[in-house]
DNA sequence: AGTTCGGACCGTT
DNA sequence: AACGGTCCGAACT
């Protein structure tokens, strides 16, 4: 079998191979996909992305691959993903990069609006072009998207759906947000 | 207190 | 030139 298909390589290494794998969990089937640098993408259940046999993947790839799953399983189970592999971020822009960075600073538990990320990256009027960097992030629960709500915790948006972004929150305590 | 509207703002296609 | 996972203030209910 050959590894996967090439439907959206990384933008800029256009040759590079992507393999892609399924991960089962209890809340439907997720999709990895590597790239030569490490995990560049992620996808929810039923976005339509399928992955090739988990044998088929080369060494290190696998490897990769059940650190992904592991963490992804803690994840969905409402603990701290831990170790997880080498995100290629590199399909991004500039721009993008520095939003998915700052995003991977959130802790655990806790939330930024928009415009706090803005100015974490040194652009605070871009807040609104944040949010289009946010839902163009490509590997979503690990590089925290979900953390980030709109001014005044207010929900704000979620490209893959506001339920996966409730229950993300939900399960590191975050929403429904704590009073003080 | 909550809601709606209108403009300002910025990166991407 | 148009579109967003925005934000803020003003003017409502």
């Amino acid at each position: 079998m050959k590894p996967a298909n090439e439907a959206r390589p990384c933008r800029g290494n256009a040759s590079q191979e992507l393999y892609m794998a399924a991960i089962p969990t209890k809340d439907g089937d997720f999709v990895a996909g590597y790239s030569s640098k490490g995990l560049c993408r992620l996808d929810f259940p039923g976005a339509g992305a399928s992955g090739s046999d988990v044998e088929d993947l080369p060494p290190e790839i696998r490897s990769w691959h059940e650190l992904t799953s592991a963490a992804l399983q803690r994840a969905l189970d409402g603990k701290p993903a831990g170790k997880v592999p080498p995100l290629d971020l590199s399909a991004g822009t500039g721009f993008q990069q520095a939003v998915w960075r700052a995003l991977c600073t959130i802790a655990r538990g806790a939330t930024w609006s928009y415009g706090r990320v803005a100015s974490a990256i040194d652009r605070p009027k871009a807040l609104r072009a944040v949010g289009s960097a946010c839902g163009r992030n490509p590997i979503p629960v690990f590089v925290p998207c979900h953390r980030v709500l709109a001014a005044h915790d207010k929900l704000g948006g979620f490209s893959a759906g506001l339920d996966w972004k409730l229950k993300l929150l939900g399960l590191e305590g975050s929403w429904p947000r704590p009073q003080l």
